[in-house]
Order: structure tokens, then sequence, then C-alpha cells
DNA sequence: TGTACATCAGTGAACGCGCGTTCACTGATGTAC
DNA sequence: TGTACATCAGTGAACGCGCGTTCACTGATGTAC
């Protein structure tokens, strides 16, 4: 006997995530601070005071879509950082991996992207403290490369920043290239591996 | 005799810059997809309809917005790359200027920040065009510089990128250490520096 | 300089509309016995 | 298994409010003579 939800939860969940799916289709559009709770609603076919069984507010479910969204980014950010292979490969990778996801992913990619700096306050902290999370993670990594011999966690971090920042960087803009040609997209990849190249080759003759 | 501008004109200048700055001032808290054009005119303290005399709607506001606040920027970036000085030198000098330039222009620095991946579309293009023309720029500075002997226009720009897009987000960390104890903005001052520095050891191993 | 007319930045009333929130409700699902 | 009661996700009417936009207007400024 397997212990499923009830019938009535698994319902509330499911019109939780239609919530939650319309609203990032919303906001292709606009901005998290000019949602309304009404179209949300509408476009999920329910009452507008439905909207309160699930969140308090629209910025509530901007912090919910936070997690999702980054949820969903997490574990490719340690793929593309502990993947094995030399700088060359790790980078290209990297790069691939980063198009892939958002092709996967448009909506949660360009929210984040919107959003990092956006008019609601509590979804960006939501955003910072997650991109920090990912930022120790990737300190973690690089600290267990050879490479990594006498650099202080100051640089590390440092360094695991200015990596997680260029994400965020190379998706947005595998974003806006998402309806172009598709010599647009190489050129991105192009310009973004290069970059990575770059920041390789400094971070190799790095002394602290 | 000096053919100072009309009174009729000058007053009319002035309204329109009241109103941009009404406007700048409550983007603090919130993004230009939900900026009302009654709010801009109640700040201001004129009637609603008022706003028609120098803007088609709000989004047109903002693109005003993106020349003024980009417009302040421009010479900064020229200074930054061109200055003299080693490397070193140069790059603690960046750091400052920017950091000076967040404290004298915060609520431009937001702004750009903000509304680069916001929800309207024309301001968004408006800010992606100046910052590809300062993109340009500092490439042409890179260009002059001795190290760049053998590095290719695609690489160069690709270079030019990276520091504007590595600028952005040291601005936007020094507007988020605003209202911080000073040790938060010596922080991002440290990281700053750091990463222009990694960036920079990297430029001079670069092998096109 | 003075006069008669044109321009036009800003006004204020009015409009229809969609918003967020409240409230008492319904009826299917869950639970206790 | 059947019955009686509790829970609670979703409903639908109602509210007051601020929104963007229209329109005819006013009166100071500008211009032609």
């Amino acid at each position: 006997m397997s212990h499923t939800l009830g019938v009535r939860q698994a319902q509330k969940q499911k019109t939780r995530q239609a919530l939650l799916d319309a609203a990032l289709g919303l906001l292709e559009e606009q901005s998290l601070s000019s949602l309304g709770l009404r179209e949300v609603t509408r476009a999920v076919g329910v009452a507008p005071t439905a909207f309160y069984r699930h969140f308090r507010s629209t910025a509530d479910l901007g912090v919910a879509l936070v997690e999702e969204a980054l949820g969903s980014l997490h574990p490719m950010i340690r793929t593309t950082v502990s993947t094995a292979g030399d700088s060359e490969e790790r980078i290209v990778r990297a790069v691939e991996l980063i198009a892939r996801h958002v092709d996967a992913f448009p909506a949660h990619v360009r929210f984040i992207a919107r959003e990092r700096h956006g008019g609601v306050q509590p979804v960006r902290e939501a955003i910072r403290d997650q991109l920090l999370r990912f930022a120790r993670e990737v300190k973690t990594e690089l600290a267990e490369d050879p490479e990594a011999d006498g650099w202080s966690d100051e640089d590390l971090l440092m360094l695991a920043h200015l990596y997680v920042d260029q994400m965020l960087i190379t998706a947005s803009l595998f974003l806006e290239a998402l309806d172009c040609p598709p010599g647009e997209r190489e050129q991105v990849t192009r310009t973004a591996t290069r970059q990575l190249r770059l920041i390789s080759i400094g971070r190799s003759h790095w002394t602290g």
C-alpha cells in the first residue's frame, strides 16, 4: 500500500502549480511588480479568491518561483563545474550546458534575470541568497582542483562569483538569441567560450 | 544679446525634468512596468493630463531615462579605460570611479540594472543599444594599447563586453552596499579589484 | 511701443474598467466511530 | 461497511479605489504688424 497524497491535497498542488505556470507565462512580457493576482487566476481559470488559498500575494508567489527556477539550475551548476576533462573541454561543455538549459527552461531563466534586480524586495533577496549558495558550491568544487593550491578562501569565492555571474550573463544572451537565426546563437557561444577561456587563463596565472 | 530659451520652453523643460526626476525616485521601489502615469504627475504636482505634453507613455519616459542615465555614465567609461598608469593602478582607479559614480547617481544605476532585463521592451532595447556602444568604445580604447597587438577585432570586442558587464555587476554590488556599514563597501572593492586583476592577467597571457 | 491674434503647456471634469480584498457560501474529501 | 460530522479548496457577489485616456477649456507667452 502506497501512501499517495489524498485526492484533496493532490488537487491543491495541481492548482498551485497551475498558478505558478500561468504566472511564469505572463511574466514573459512584464515584471513581477506589475503582475496582477486576477491576471493569474484568469489565466488558470479559477476564481480570484482561490489565489489566497496558495499565496499571500504575488510577491509570495514570486519567491516560490525563485525556488522552482533556481532549483532546476542547481544540478546543472554542479555538473558544469565538476565535470571531467581538461580546461578547454570543460569550458565547451559548460557553455553547451547553459545553452541547453536556456532551451529547456527559457521562462525560468528570464524570470531570474529580470527579477534579480527587479522591484520586489523579497524576491531579490531570495535570488541573492540562492546565487550566494551557488557561489559557495562552485567555490567548494574549485577548491578540490589541484590548480587551487595556494588560493585563499576569499580568492576562491571571488572566482566563484565571477563564474556564477558569467553564467547568468551568458544565459541571458542565449535567451535573447532564442528567436534569432542560428548564427546569433553561435556567436553567443563563441564569445562566451572565449570569455571563459580568458578567465581560465587568468586563473592559471593567478598569484594570490 | 543671448538667445536664451523662451520662457515657455524653459518652463516646459523644467516640468519635463521634474517628471523624469519624480519617476526615477518612484522607481527605487518598483519596476517601470508597474509605474503609473498618475503616480508620477502626483509626485510632481501637475495634472495627470500634463504628462501627455511630454511623453506618450511611461515606456516613452523610460527610454528618456535611459539616455539620461547612460549619458552620465558615458564620460566615466572613457576615463576609466583610457586613464594612464600601469595595469594595477588603472584597475584600482576604475573601481574607485565606479564606486563614486554609484554614490553620485544611485537612482540611475538602479534604473539601468533593473530595466536592463526588465519588462518593457523599448527600454531594454535602448539599454542594449547604449551598452553595445560602450563596448565598441572600450574596444577602440583597448585596441590602442600595445598589449592588443595580435588581437582580432572579435576578441577585442569579446574582452570589451567582459569589461562592460563586469562594470555593471560591480556597480550593482556597490548599490546594494550603499546602506550597509562601510566594511561591506570595502569588501565589494576588494572583490571587484581582484576580479578585474584576474581578467587583466588572462588578457596579458591571451593567445588568440 | 502698442494692439490683435495665434500658440500651446497645463487644467479639471468625466468615463469606463480592472484591481485587491472581504465575506459568507458550497460541496467534495477526510475522519471518527 | 455505513453514518455523522469536520475540514477546507474553490466560489461568486460586493466594495471602494486608482487607473489611463478623452475632451473642451484657460490664460500666459509668442508673434506679426
